[in-house]
DNA sequence: CCAAAACTGGCACTCAGTGGCACTTTAAGG
DNA sequence: CCTTAAAGTGCCACTGAGTGCCAGTTTTGG
């Protein structure tokens, strides 16, 4: 790797720990990008030009996590059909989070008890979303009929996905992420008439 | 009512309305609350005791929406099943929504230029999912399972109603909005089994 | 080794939001 | 009415996020 490269990845990674430990002992708003700053032994104004805000030092992962979805996306695009597709996926980070699930938890507890980061979650889910709409847009085909119901099924998987989190964070993680996860898809393919 | 409601309620609306004119004709990012203030007569400090802050002045109805959403909801209480119940209440925001086509639709764009006003109306329909969430859970009874159910179901019920929103928004309002929020709620009744 | 490009630091600035306190207005009882 | 407590307002000073600008440094590629 290029020497510029690894410095601006260092520098990432410095801001990244330094926010983290401040984070996690004094809280978000307590912590100011100073004192990141400092801790990481950077300017300010450099900060900037690392993260556009002091909230997405909490999602470090967010464009990570964001491009293997969509790899994944692209991966199950031959199954039988798209809720099949997000159970495979499903089960994979089903597995990734209940491996990190410390670090995981900890993390939401972080963005539970401050609302601009439950803001900028969903700001998160919301690319999601789009992602999954077009997925299943390729799916259904042309015409108006076939994108609304490709939203409708995007915006209710997330919803059900959403959801299915909270309860695991709440339930410190303990519940089987992977069945839950199964049984929100089951919501989302036969639907909820009761 | 009493005066010093009465004078409440003039500045409440003062800051509405001088805010609203701005953040049309300038942007709301462009805007000041400085400005707004100067607009309405009012002190920078006054402004902060009728608004936690600039966003929620672009959400004036939040409440008074919940609320009627929370009274619909209880209302719909005895319908055959909770589906139907958010059918009935589509109707009726459908037609609401209709008749203020216009309005609406420039407040939309504003939300929709603005990031910021975007992660609030996230937050406006957390506070929706979660009292749909509610309501599901009295008709699904006790129990984890029950518990689950509702939540994915009213995670699931505000993701097609966002998508559905968003095609309307997108579309100028011109769709006929009662039949897309039917069309939603068949998704979220049925599933989406293809 | 050199020039262009990329990166950094520091400064000054705007604006959102908060705490504190003195001052004015309203409500309510005698 | 008149008084007094409560509610509401204005002003000031302050913190902290985020931005524009420019001068100085580091890396890259030839």
């Amino acid at each position: 790797m290029p020497l510029r490269e690894t410095k601006k990845a260092a520098v990432r990674q410095a801001l990244i720990a330094a926010a983290n430990g401040r984070f996690h002992r004094h809280g978000f708003e307590q912590t100011t990008i100073d004192e990141i700053c400092a801790d990481a032994g950077v300017s300010r104004r450099t900060f900037f030009r690392y993260f556009e805000n002091k909230e997405a030092l909490a999602f470090p992962h967010r464009t990570d996590r964001l491009e293997r979805f969509l790899a994944l996306l692209d991966g199950a695009d031959q199954s039988a059909n798209p809720v099949d597709g997000l159970r495979a996926i499903c089960q994979t980070f089903a597995h990734e989070y209940s491996v990190n699930r410390v670090a995981i938890l900890a993390q939401q507890r972080l963005v539970d008890s401050v609302p601009a980061l439950v803001a900028r979650e969903h700001e998160i889910d919301r690319d999601w979303e789009t992602a999954m709409a077009t997925t299943f847009r390729r799916r259904f085909g042309r015409g108006a009929a076939a994108e609304r119901r490709a939203r409708l099924m995007a915006g209710a998987a997330i919803g059900v996905i959403r959801a299915t989190m909270r309860y695991w964070y709440e339930k410190d993680g303990k519940p089987d992420l992977a069945r839950l996860g199964q049984e929100a898809l089951d919501g989302l393919e036969q639907g909820f008439l009761s």
